[in-house]
DNA sequence: TGAAATGTTGGGGCG
DNA sequence: ACGCCCCAACATTTC
């Protein structure tokens, strides 16, 4: 560890990078000097921003819980805040006599604007304040079509982005799993951290949340935290060296019963593990003749998400192709307000309501008791682990914006709520994807089956099993939805705003 | 990163 | 041997 005696010292504002090693602005601020770091519960009135869902709460809880002790080795101190950054911030420079502050990016309205603000007042005091990326592969300003526009589809755009991130400085310039070079702060107070921490009352075990504890199958699922991160991406290296399965990586990853996804979705939302380092560490398996492209690509549709975001900041309310305000869904735009999403707090579904009733179906799908077993099963994943394999996404995703009508918000809503891994980019790009309302989305005739798909993709029901123990016997309930006659219905409804 | 309807082809049974 | 039918297996088109 480098003495940082004789150096002024740096104040780190820590956000979506709950990390020590890759974090460029990290480095930046040890570089200058002891550094304190922070981390601010941003207040959604003051400032705008959506809250986190409660499965997000839980994850930053353990995240911050991991980085505490990480930053406390170096004598580096986490204070843990709550409030509005553009008053904090500064304030916390002034009282550490902080000559130097940066931080990690943000890439979504109002979070820039407030990044901007902040770092506008640090300069008119004096301070120097500087911003560094570290949460995509590239800037989504970067990559742009030859006409200088920012794209819609995503194939050209993977072209673009992975010529960017191969022949740019790219992962080159930061070295695989080295923490800055003489980080160090001026001491660091752990317990007093755990205790503002707690404060933030971010699990539903908090006194003043009145929830039930729905964290036990979380807990059980996940080791949120930089080291949980790197340990989850060993594995998935390993397997995809040792050749997954009989199907490798590209087919297997669409069985929902295999364990070949990688599960770093929660990891890089959080920034625990930087994109451009997975990104090189399975390019490394290049070498053996591994194919990791299709990897690649799941890593490039995230950076595609952020990049039609950062270009529509209301991604997650308003539909891309505006044709769509027109759709006649089931759908009462009062409910969203009203705030029936309220999700993680117990009140999972609404089964009192008349057959029929969106409410019902909307209730009934969240709670993974739609009597369709793909459905049910995945729902329930959700709800018990904070995720979902990717293909049943997309087939519980079709169907409550196709066979149940349902506005693909209630959708985003539920998942924003329940999803360790939902981020404002992701979450709404998928789902206007899935609804067929956004750029290069999947065409709305695009209909899954979720009968057919269960063959196809779970041809011996392990994921329906493990999940629905109790289909096939009395107590499964029966399909609120006829899929044939539902299909038609979308079908027919779609030819109407066509016109 | 569909599904279903429709069209085409070719093998086999049979009169 | 031949036409006819059936139908599975694909291929194409439509939604």
């Amino acid at each position: 560890m480098t003495q940082a005696n004789g150096k002024a010292p740096a104040l780190f504002w820590f956000r979506d990078d709950l990390r020590v090693r890759h974090n460029e602005a990290l480095a930046a601020a040890a570089d200058r000097g002891p550094v304190t770091a922070v981390y601010i519960a941003e207040d959604p009135v003051a400032t705008g921003v959506r809250p986190l869902g409660g499965a997000a709460r839980w994850w930053l809880h353990r995240s911050l819980e991991r980085l505490i002790e990480d930053l406390a080795g170096g004598g580096v101190p986490l204070l843990i805040r709550s409030g509005d950054p553009r008053r904090l911030i500064p304030e916390l420079a002034a009282r550490n006599g902080a000559s130097y502050v940066s931080w990690s990016r943000r890439y979504h309205r109002p979070q820039r604007d407030i990044d901007a603000e902040v770092k506008e007042s640090l300069r008119s005091g004096g301070v120097d304040a500087h911003s560094f990326p570290g949460h995509l592969l590239a800037e989504p300003w970067t990559v742009a079509t030859g006409q200088g526009t920012p794209y819609k589809v995503y194939t050209p755009f993977s072209r673009a982005l992975r010529s960017v991130v191969e022949e740019g400085p790219g992962p080159g310039r930061l070295r695989l799993e080295q923490a800055p070079k003489g980080l160090a702060g001026p001491g660091a107070d752990p317990e007093s951290s755990r205790a503002d921490l707690a404060e933030l009352a971010l699990l539903p075990s908090h006194p003043s949340r009145r929830e039930p504890d729905w964290t036990g199958g979380l807990e059980q699922m996940w080791t949120p935290g930089e080291e949980g991160a790197w340990h989850r991406l060993g594995g998935f290296l390993a397997a995809l060296e040792g050749g997954v399965g009989k199907q490798g990586y590209a087919e297997g990853r669409d069985y929902p019963a295999l364990d070949v996804t990688s599960r770093l979705s929660p990891h890089l939302r959080f920034g625990e593990i930087s994109p451009l380092a997975v990104w090189s560490a399975a390019a490394a398996l290049e070498a053996d003749g591994r194919d990791v492209t299709v990897f690649q690509n799941e890593l490039m549709w995230r950076d595609f998400a952020w990049h039609r975001l950062h270009h529509r900041p209301d991604l997650a309310t308003a539909n891309v192709r505006a044709d769509f305000d027109a759709f006649p869904w089931a759908w009462d735009p009062g409910e969203l307000a009203a705030g029936t999403a309220g999700g993680r707090d117990g009140r999972r579904s609404n089964r009192a309501a008349a057959p029929g009733d969106f409410h019902a179906d909307l209730g009934a799908w969240r709670s993974g008791v739609t009597g369709i077993p793909l459905v049910d099963a995945g729902m329930r994943e959700l709800w018990a682990t904070g995720h979902m394999h990717n293909r049943v996404r997309m087939v519980v995703g079709s169907l409550l914006t196709k066979n149940l009508g349902i506005h693909w918000r209630h959708g985003e809503e539920w998942f924003w709520d329940t999803l360790v891994d939902a981020d404002p980019a992701s979450n709404a790009f998928n789902w206007q994807w899935v609804a067929g309302c956004g750029d290069d989305a999947a065409p709305y005739f695009r209909i899954f089956n979720p009968e057919t798909q269960a063959k196809r993709f779970d041809p011996e029901r392990t994921y329906i099993s493990a999940w629905v123990p109790e289909f096939g016997g009395p107590d499964y309930p029966a399909p609120v939805v006829d899929l044939r006659e539902s299909r038609a219905m979308a079908l027919a409804a779609y030819e109407g705003i066509r016109r």
